[in-house]
RNA sequence: GCGGAUGUAGCUCAGUUGGCUAGAGCACCUGGUUGUGGCCCAGGGGGUCGUGAGUUCAAGCCUCAUCAUUCGCCCCA
């Protein structure tokens, strides 16, 4: 019998981000934290886990994150708890439960950190997924559209993503959209079901807008002539909209006007948007948001205006370049002293330097080869008469000329190499 | 939830119609040379061929199952 323990592994669609996605992480946390703070928007820490109801209440029990994409089972007290599938929904809990909305005043917040979603993991896609977040709540204007999609592209080029594609639609308000619905659905009803593809003829049931971005060219012909949500919204989106749509004229942002763009969550009205690559693979769509007027109210909170995006920072970490990897200043070749090499680096890393020592067993010959591996731009060698004399071998590796220092002059030397 | 592809060394992969001790490159280790690293040379360690069953005299290769990975669909960031 085999007690060999098998090796344990992390679960399905949870990946370990080693270095370059952790460093491209953390300058995506720096830049989104410089630039949306000169937009006025601070940050906040959520929890990962809210109760159950929040999602089906925000996000809507009909669609397919709620109904088959989440992360729910109950606590130890019997109470259903999700891990949240994305951010805005715990936003608006926190602002509605510490106050933060009142009726006069404006909150502009960003989040980050990860989400979970139960799906099949592929390229861009995996069940626990980091967002970085931004809400703005408390404005009706369409400047306030205009202006944090002006900030959205400028994060994105702040970390050098250019050669994206901005769909813009409108999704019209919760007064006119019914009426769309049923003139859509009613056109829908005038196709002969069989023309359709397999999808459209499920979705033209149950989730009417889907159909109109389907992928199927058959499917794009026929809904040629389909009604569109522009023409259909009522005189007060159209108006909204146009004035988005003027608003970033002016400041010289390309748009796609996409009547086809539908979003999955249920509170998005009005002004919707995607950022779309198509470098990374089927999973394209890099950010996404809108509108969410009546989101607040609807959780019991103060019936205040809010827009918002999200943006899926590994999508976005695919399209970064990676950052060159700081050079380190030195590295401590000590065969037969791991302990003075030890003391060395520290005084080295105290001066303000980095770097590292050597502690294992090997030759000079291999831990050379591990200096020159490191690309420190110093070797520090001890060996058998350095010990004896009590200096230090200072080794230029670039130049690949080397010179003896006393130990004592150390801290003198590292601080040189600061300036 | 549905479909396709792939699992052979730490990594990237070869492995012909099943046939002796399973290979390469890179990486790693030891040594030589270089004034103690990079280039070069010599040697070396490392794989129960994802797992389990079946067919066969014989399975890395064929069959079935299972697990895993991956790319798509769906949906979303």
């Amino acid at each position: 019998m085999d007690t060999t323990p098998r090796a344990i592994r992390s679960v399905k669609g949870f990946a370990d981000l080693f270095e370059p996605w952790s460093a491209l992480f953390t300058r995506m946390e720096d830049t989104a934290r410089r630039v949306f703070g000169a937009y006025g928007y601070r940050e906040l820490r959520l929890p990962l886990l809210e109760y159950a109801d929040l999602f089906s209440r925000a996000i809507g029990a009909e669609t397919d994150v709620v109904q088959k994409e989440m992360f729910t089972f109950p606590d130890r007290g019997g109470r259903l708890v999700t891990l949240r599938p994305e951010a805005t929904a715990g936003i608006m809990r926190a602002c509605i439960e510490n106050g933060l909305c009142g009726r006069e005043s404006l909150s502009r917040i960003f989040t980050c950190g990860p989400m979970f979603r139960y799906e099949r993991p592929q390229k861009g896609r995996m069940r626990q997924f980091h967002q970085i977040d931004c809400e703005c709540l408390g404005l009706v204007e369409p400047q306030a559209d205009a202006e944090i999609l002006l900030m959205l592209l400028h994060f994105l080029r702040e970390l050098g993503i250019r050669d994206l594609v901005l769909d813009l639609n409108t999704l019209g308000c919760r007064l006119c959209r019914p009426a769309y619905g049923r003139a859509l659905t009613a056109f829908l009803l005038t196709l002969s079901p069989e023309d359709l593809c397999e999808n459209c003829r499920r979705r033209a049931r149950t989730n009417p807008l889907r159909v109109l971005d389907c992928k199927e060219a058959a499917c794009q012909a026929l809904l040629r002539d389909a009604p569109l949500l522009p023409d259909h919204v009522c005189p007060d989106c159209a108006d909204h909209f146009a004035a988005v749509r003027a608003l970033l004229e002016n400041q010289g942002v390309a748009c796609n006007l996409n009547p086809r763009l539908v979003r999955g969550l249920d509170y998005y009205n009005r002004t919707a948007f995607e950022l779309i690559s198509s470098a990374i693979g089927a999973q394209g769509a890099v950010a996404g948001g809108g509108r969410y007027d009546g989101l607040l109210a609807q959780l019991g909170g103060p019936d205040l205006p809010g827009i918002g995006f999200a943006c899926g920072m590994e999508r976005l970490a695919l399209l970064m370049d990676e950052a060159g990897r700081n050079r380190p200043d030195f590295f401590i070749a000590a065969p037969r002293a791991a302990g003075t090499a030890l003391e060395l680096a520290q005084v080295l890393r105290e001066a303000g330097l980095c770097g590292e020592a050597a502690f294992s067993a090997g030759s000079l010959k291999s831990q050379m080869r591990q200096a020159s591996r490191s690309r420190a731009r110093f070797c520090l060698i001890l060996g058998e008469e350095e010990l004896a004399q009590g200096t230090v071998t200072i080794r230029d590796m670039d130049k690949a000329t080397q010179h003896p220092l006393s130990r004592t002059d150390l801290p003198a030397w590292a601080a040189e190499r600061l300036v």
